[in-house]
Formats: C-alpha cells, sequence, structure tokens
DNA sequence: CTGCACATGCTGTTTTTTTAGCACTTGAGG
DNA sequence: CCTCAAGTGCTAAAAAAACAGCATGTGCAG
C-alpha cells in the first residue's frame, strides 16, 4: 500500500527544513542541518531535488534561493492522511486526542476556544 | 536542526508499514508493498532493521512475526512532533485544524462531539 | 586593474542501500 | 524414508545516494 517515496533520506530531510522555512539558499541548508556534509554535497542535492520536480529556484542577488515547488498546505495535507494512515487508523479523532497530548505544547485557553468553535462549524457545515 | 534520520529510504517504508499493522512477517511485508522487490530483499531489510534495534521479532510457528520496538504510541508522538515543527510552526491549533479538513475523512457528529469534550477537559486541566 | 569573496556547473569517487541468489534446516505428506 | 514447501542465514554484487573537489564566472573593495 505505501507508495514509493521518491525522496531519499537526505532529500527528505532537505525538503523538510524547506518546508519549515518556506525558502533557502544552500548556504542556509548547509547551516540548518545538524548533521551536514560539505557545501557542495548540498548543492549537489538541491539540483537533484530540482531535477526531481520537488524545488524550484530563484535567482536573489547572485544565490539561488530554493523553495518548495508544492504548496505547503497540500504537502501539510498530504503528509497528514499519511500520518492517520500509518498511526491512527485513519481516526481523525484519534488523532486530534493525540495531538492535545503532545507534551510541551500546551494550548492556551484562547486556543481551545478557537478550536471549539472550529468543531462547532464544522458540525453545522457536516450535514 | 533536524536530526539525522537513520532510516534509509525502504526501511521507513517498511517502518511504516509495520506501525500501521503492529505485527508482520517478511512475506506480508513483501505483499504490503506496492513496488516490492524480491522476497531475499526483504528479509534482509528486516534484519537490518532488527540491527539497528528499529524492530524485534518473535517465532511463530516456523517463521517470524516482525514488530517495532517503539511501541506505537511513542512513534505517534514522535511523529506528531515532527510534524508541528514542519508544517505548522509548533502550532497545535492550526494542525487540528488541518486535521478537521483533510478530504474525505468527514467526522461523524458523534466524533466532533466527544472532541468538544476533550477540548473542554484540556481546558480545565490546563490550569 | 587586480584580487578576494561567493556563487555556480560539472565530474569522479566513496559509501550506503538495495537487491538477488545460494546453501542449509525443519515439518508434513505420501 | 524421501521429497516438497516454506523458513532462515549469509554473502556478493548492482544500483543509488552522498560527498568532495576543482574550474569558472562575477561583483565589489582597494
Amino acid at each position: 500500500m505505501p507508495k514509493p517515496p521518491d525522496l531519499s533520506r537526505r532529500e527528505r530531510q532537505i525538503m523538510d527544513l524547506l518546508y519549515r522555512q518556506e525558502r533557502a539558499t544552500a548556504a542556509e541548508v548547509l547551516e540548518g542541518l545538524t548533521d551536514a556534509p560539505s557545501y557542495s554535497a548540498v548543492r549537489a542535492l538541491m539540483r537533484v531535488l530540482e531535477d526531481k520536480g520537488h524545488v524550484r529556484h530563484e535567482e536573489e542577488g547572485r544565490a539561488y534561493v530554493y523553495m518548495p515547488v508544492t504548496r505547503r498546505a497540500d504537502a501539510r495535507q498530504s503528509a497528514l492522511s499519511h500520518m492517520l494512515k500509518v498511526f491512527f487508523d485513519n481516526s481523525t479523532e484519534q488523532a486530534v486526542a493525540a495531538l492535545l497530548t503532545v507534551k510541551g505544547n500546551k494550548l492556551s485557553d484562547q486556543e481551545l476556544s478557537r478550536l471549539s468553535k472550529m468543531i462547532e462549524n464544522a458540525r453545522k457545515e457536516g450535514r
């Protein structure tokens, strides 16, 4: 059932970084990586990612700034559904529950009430 | 910032499958993969995963049944927090919001009201 | 004008992954 | 008892990924 991910380990690592920052130069990617290889290795990877169509670049000054081709929102969605399938038997409910208890991420009252509202809306629209 | 994931592409693919099913023999893994290699390739991978400490096996009849070493709940948590970091700027709120709108996963009224309750509880406990 | 700093393109090598194949063991059936 | 089916371990080799290094181009400071 799992579709063949076409990102290698490093590639995924870089894509994650890119989704996190939206955009980055090779140098930035380099310093964003804890276990970073050489600068030129990173650049090679960027080129591969571009070839594969996961990333595109714009020139900014003299440097290339790379950014994901897929919009963040879309990437989110697919990451979420993958996660739902793998860890939550496709139960959104369970996933939300788990999310609420991720340690170190207490939600403020404010956030909680916003969530209540969202759920209310979902209920209304959902029928 | 990203820690070096120590799973290769295939390895991750297999771990996902394993988390999804909790347990599987090499043969089951083989048929669980859409782009599966040979049976013996899969077995080799299982052994590597075991070496790395991600998986353990029990003998069942003559066959080995493999299962993740890490408990599912823990794996969930870390997958979630990774996801939060990469795609949601660590905002649980945003993540929940996105979760509620994953297409093709409508929540029943029942589920929604259970969620409301959860949020209520979180609010009470959270202070 | 010259040299430095910083980028890129390209290429070759090394390491890791991924895969297949073969030999051996064991249980069940005929 | 013999053979087949279904496992496993081990190993070698092919393919993919990861890396480093070198050559080159360009803007800017001196």
